[in-house]
Order: structure tokens, then C-alpha cells, then sequence
DNA sequence: CGCCAGGCCGTGT
DNA sequence: ACACGGCATGGC
């Protein structure tokens, strides 16, 4: 395992240590995991709850009350998310497909190999890398690293990655950190979930880390 | 008021 | 291959 791997082990067991679990994904079906990640898309999760409260009153929740949904609706619906159009029509193109193409049930998309899942995930309108791999994570149950732009901002200011580096080439680099752990699933899910949390707390400034469970990791400053 | 959020896509270079 | 702007809304 190369050290920068090594090292996010050691960053999960600290996070783990200061933050506990962190309870991801808090929805009680697949395919609402899968909804709540559409509508997460570069938006904040307090506003997904309202979209979700929202579907629920309307019952579209399940594949087929979401399916009943005029575009028009679905878009009312989850306004508070906002991003409204293009989630709306990803929401149905998602549901469309789930039904074609796998009975209507995340649980015949789980029983394809991971790389697998994730290329149909991926070919999907308005469902990009990070996307599929939280759905592969946290709604299929599968070891599928998540790369988010927290983790971006860890592993760089930590130099354990350069700052060119590729949503790939992180996602291999948290593939490694965690392969072979008899763990792996339940470790990935927590740890992009720890990597949020003290991404909110500690990420949003560009120049220092105050209280940050990871600040002793981090290079010494130079003379600022 | 401005900036950001649990990204993705189309376009231009 | 990579940079950049648009997308929509609500919280702070």
C-alpha cells in the first residue's frame, strides 16, 4: 500500500475517534438512497429534506409513485434542492431505466459486479462519477469508494495527492487505503461520511484548520 | 448582500 | 485532456 493510502487509514481512524459514526445514508429503502443522492448534487442536505418531505406527501417515494409524477410536478416537488429542471428529468430517466432494465429493483442492480453497475449508472443523464459510486456505496451496499470535493481539498492540503490529480486517481487512492480490510464496505461508508463532516467543519477556508482532528497531520506552515 | 452546498453537463480551448 | 460557466434554491 503506497504511505499517502496508509496515511487515510490512519486519517479514518482519527475522524472515527472525534466524530463516531456517522449514520449515512438516512433513508429507509434503496431507492430512496438513490433519490436523496440525485437530489444531494452540489446542494446542501437540509434542502433535500424538504424535496423529500415533499415526495412523500405526493407518495412518490417509490418507483412507481415517482413514475406517476408529471415532469412539471416532480420539478415543484423538489424545488427546495433546486437544480430543478435537470434533476427532475435524471429522477425519471433513473426511474425509467430501473424499471426496463432491472425489474424496477435496485436488488437486481446489486447483484451485478461493482464495475459493472457503475457503467450503467454512469450512462445515465445527469448522473456523474461521485453520483453512481454513492448509490454502489450507500444504496447497494457495494465497496465503491466515494470522491468528493472535501476529500479533494484533504488529500491535497495533506499532500498526499497533487492537486491535478483526477476523480479516479483519488478514487484509487481510497480504493487502496481500504482493500483487503475485512471491513471494506462499512469503512468506505463511514469514511466519505467522516470526510464530510469535518469537510463542513473545518474545509470552508482555504488558509488554516482550527480545531481540525487532522491538524497535527498537516505539513509545517512556512513562516506565516 | 455574497458565498456556498454531500455535482454534472456542454462548450471552448 | 482540461478549464470554465450555467444550472436553482435556500442557509448563513
Amino acid at each position: 500500500m503506497s504511505a499517502s493510502a496508509a496515511q487515510l487509514r490512519h486519517y479514518y481512524r482519527d475522524l472515527f475517534a472525534a466524530y463516531g459514526p456517522q449514520q449515512w445514508w438516512p433513508a429507509q429503502t434503496p431507492f430512496r438512497v438513490a433519490i436523496g443522492a440525485i437530489l444531494t448534487q452540489n446542494t446542501a442536505w437540509t434542502a433535500v429534506e424538504r424535496s423529500i418531505a415533499n415526495l412523500r406527501s405526493a407518495t412518490a417515494l417509490t418507483l412507481s409513485g415517482l413514475l406517476r409524477q408529471p415532469e412539471e410536478t416532480l420539478r415543484e416537488l423538489i424545488r427546495p434542492s433546486g437544480h430543478i429542471r435537470r434533476k427532475a428529468a435524471t429522477l425519471l430517466a433513473f426511474a425509467h431505466w430501473l424499471k426496463r432494465e432491472h425489474r424496477g429493483s435496485l436488488k437486481y442492480l446489486a447483484k451485478l459486479p461493482t464495475e459493472e453497475a457503475r457503467h450503467q449508472l454512469l450512462a445515465i443523464h445527469g448522473i456523474g462519477p461521485e453520483t453512481a459510486d454513492c448509490i454502489l456505496l450507500y444504496a447497494l451496499n457495494h465497496p465503491a469508494p466515494v470522491v468528493d470535493e472535501y476529500l479533494r481539498r484533504v488529500v491535497t492540503r495533506h499532500h498526499l495527492a497533487s492537486e491535478g490529480s483526477s476523480y479516479t486517481d483519488l478514487r484509487q487512492l481510497v480504493s487502496e487505503a481500504f482493500e483487503k480490510s475485512s471491513e471494506q464496505t462499512q469503512q468506505l461508508n463511514e469514511f466519505h461520511a467522516l470526510i464530510v463532516q469535518v469537510g463542513k467543519l473545518h474545509c470552508r477556508s482555504k488558509t488554516n484548520c482550527p480545531g481540525c482532528p487532522l491538524e497535527k497531520y498537516l505539513p509545517v506552515s512556512n513562516t506565516n
